[in-house]
DNA sequence: TAAAAAACTTGAAGTACTTCAAGAAATGAA
DNA sequence: TTCATTTCTTGAAGTACTTCAAGTTTTTTA
């Protein structure tokens, strides 16, 4: 739980009570590649801070496809948003890439924390401010840009991430189909 | 200002010093049909809430469209975010869709704000938080309906919305052409 | 280490859009 | 009210993708 300590650390300084009394509200799980923290249908009540791995957050659509919107590495959080501020069912699935340890807050622990350790608002605004930034960047590149150029810009950005997720996920990120990716890679397009 | 000390009253509750304090810190805009609030390439300082009337949030693509991300109207919060967190300059304009009154906050009188009204954090936590679900649903459907479904879904959600804006801007907000949501419209498609 | 499962590739055919160009209708300004 | 400007419509041609189906490669499991 160190990385979440230290990520809370940047933004606001809690003293060793209150940073017992977080750890004693969050728990820590870990997840084998592929298996599920939230899904679909069910309560959304929860977030997940990513201490090692990756997760994806991700949709499968009325005809039946996986639409990955999120992909989330160390030191973020993230849930269905929706879910979580109105308590109600997840729309998504929360989805381990790989084996990852996740430190999984539930909404009632949340506020139980927001009341007692009032400086934890300001970290959890901050982080959701930089949320929504990151959002409205993802859907200026979903707007502005082909899918061959997406794809490039992601490459060149994070190309060790490229590497590290199966492509299927990404070209369902990128919003285009796994054979599109397998053409663009292959120089086909 | 009355709307906004109201929305702000749903979720924390000041007392009267604080909300002239508060009111001494944030000034009032009226705009005129199309003018700009921010433009891409200044200084992207400012968060707007709208008190009556409707912006929008768009960018210009690299062939020169416009591409509408938001619309805002009575009681919600909008800027570029990412600049606004990372005090750069904005990538997006903010421009009247109708005359609109706005409240407008610099970040340096929000961060004074926020020291002295620590309740503050709290109020700006749940918008962001409801900001960012926002965003994940506008993603899913961008993701899972095709063009005519997201107008039909749009046209059936917020049908008064619909005539209030220009057909172009709603397109674009939609993701497909001026031309294309003609066509729609008139079942030519 | 073999077999099974998952992920990736390829080409051919189809489709949901875009772009362009021109005209018509609605709105705003003098 | 009139003219200028902005917005909307229409059709024809083009294109950036998708879908399908089959084969190949890689990874996982026993």
């Amino acid at each position: 739980m160190q990385n979440l300590l230290e990520h809370i650390d940047k933004f606001v300084s809690l003293d060793e009570s209150e940073k017992e009394l977080l750890l004693s509200r969050i728990s820590y799980v870990e997840a084998r590649k592929k298996q599920f923290l939230l899904e679909a249908g069910k309560p959304g009540y929860k977030l997940f801070f990513v201490l090692k791995g990756c997760l994806r957050l991700y949709l499968i659509t009325p005809k039946g496809n996986e639409q990955t919107h999120q992909f989330v590495i160390e030191n973020w959080w993230m849930t269905d948003y929706l879910a979580f501020h109105n308590d109600s069912v997840s729309g998504f699935y929360v989805q381990a890439v790989e084996r990852s340890e996740v430190a999984v807050l539930q909404k009632s622990d949340m506020d139980f924390l927001l009341e007692k350790i009032p400086k934890l608002e300001r970290y959890f605004r901050l982080c959701y401010q930089k949320a929504v930034g990151a959002a409205q960047k993802r859907i200026s590149y979903l707007f502005s840009l082909s899918a061959e150029e997406r794809f490039h810009n992601m490459n060149d950005k994070f190309p060790e991430f490229v590497q590290r997720v199966p492509q299927y996920m990404l070209a369902s990120y990128l919003d285009f189909s796994a054979e599109f990716l397998s053409k663009i890679r292959a120089g086909k397009v």
